[in-house]
DNA sequence: AAGCGATGTTCAT
DNA sequence: TGAACCTCGCTTA
């Protein structure tokens, strides 16, 4: 499921498509006027921001959000999308369809700036982290929301925000402004590791792993200190749980002050 | 078979 | 603040 990281991940690999004439088609039929736009133009860039993946089609922009549930996935170019398909993409290599996204449009120069300007900066693109570190210290909102809020940093979801507030020991709830501003800087070069780590391996795994431990193997629901755990994994405390931000907050109340 | 929640966001009230 | 939406898989009946 998609924190920043998928989306970054699935930039790269669809980097085989540009310089590509694609055919575009929406076999569920709900993009139908969208693919027929798209189709037959040569794919020029594709880049993700945040979770925000964008194609960019010559003069054309096509905007994709996963949302919860959305995923692309590489297939036979020969055989038969799965009705579900919102698009596909496809040369005479490879296609790439799009499952439940929740946006698939396409934007004109304007909106793709408008969108890109109302993100914060992405620790997946060697972004100065200086306006986060004013957005979260000058906040009275807590830690726990601004971390969500993509206008602060973008990319970041709700297990990136639970394990990182964890590993610098800060409570979710915590007002921004009391927040040292070296503390976010550190949690911001946490998120560039951890963040990095999970475009390679495809997913989130924690900051560390025992060295005898062959990371493949490893489930990932059971590598996390706080996130959907009974009990904190760095001290054993019943890990406590609240909304914050729209989202549960997963917190050990002993590590995190 | 139905219900619900989820690594998310937007829109209506 | 609540509902809606995208889909799927796990839980409950």
């Amino acid at each position: 499921m998609p924190e920043g990281h998928t989306l970054h991940r699935l930039a790269g690999e669809l980097q085989e498509l540009v310089g590509e004439r694609v055919r575009a088609s929406s076999p569920q039929g709900r993009f139908t006027d969208g693919a027929r736009v798209v189709d037959n133009r040569t794919v020029s860039a594709v880049d993700a921001y945040g979770k925000h993946l964008l194609v960019d089609l010559e003069a054309c922009h096509l905007h994709v959000h996963l949302g919860l549930a959305g995923a692309m996935f590489r297939s036979d170019p020969d055989g038969d999308a799965k009705t579900g398909v919102r698009l596909r993409l496809r040369t005479p290599r490879v296609a790439w369809d799009l499952v439940a996204p929740s946006r698939c449009e396409l934007l004109d120069a304007g909106a793709r700036t408008a969108l890109l300007a109302r993100l914060g900066p992405d620790p997946l693109r060697g972004d100065d982290p200086s306006p986060v570190v004013a957005a979260i210290t000058s906040s009275e909102r807590t830690v726990g929301e601004l971390l969500l809020d993509q206008a602060v940093v973008a990319g970041i979801g709700n297990v990136f925000r639970n394990e990182v507030l964890h590993l610098h020991g800060i409570d979710p709830a915590r007002p921004g402004s009391s927040i040292a501003e070296e503390d976010v800087r550190a949690m911001w070069d946490t998120l560039t590791t951890l963040m990095a780590r999970g475009v390679v391996e495809g997913r989130i795994l924690p900051l560390e792993t025992p060295p005898d431990v062959d990371r493949s193997t490893v489930d990932e629901a059971d590598t996390r200190y706080v996130y959907k755990q009974e009990r904190c994994r760095t001290c054993g405390s019943p890990v406590r749980t609240w909304e914050l931000g729209r989202r549960t907050a997963y917190a050990c109340p002993v590590c995190q002050r």
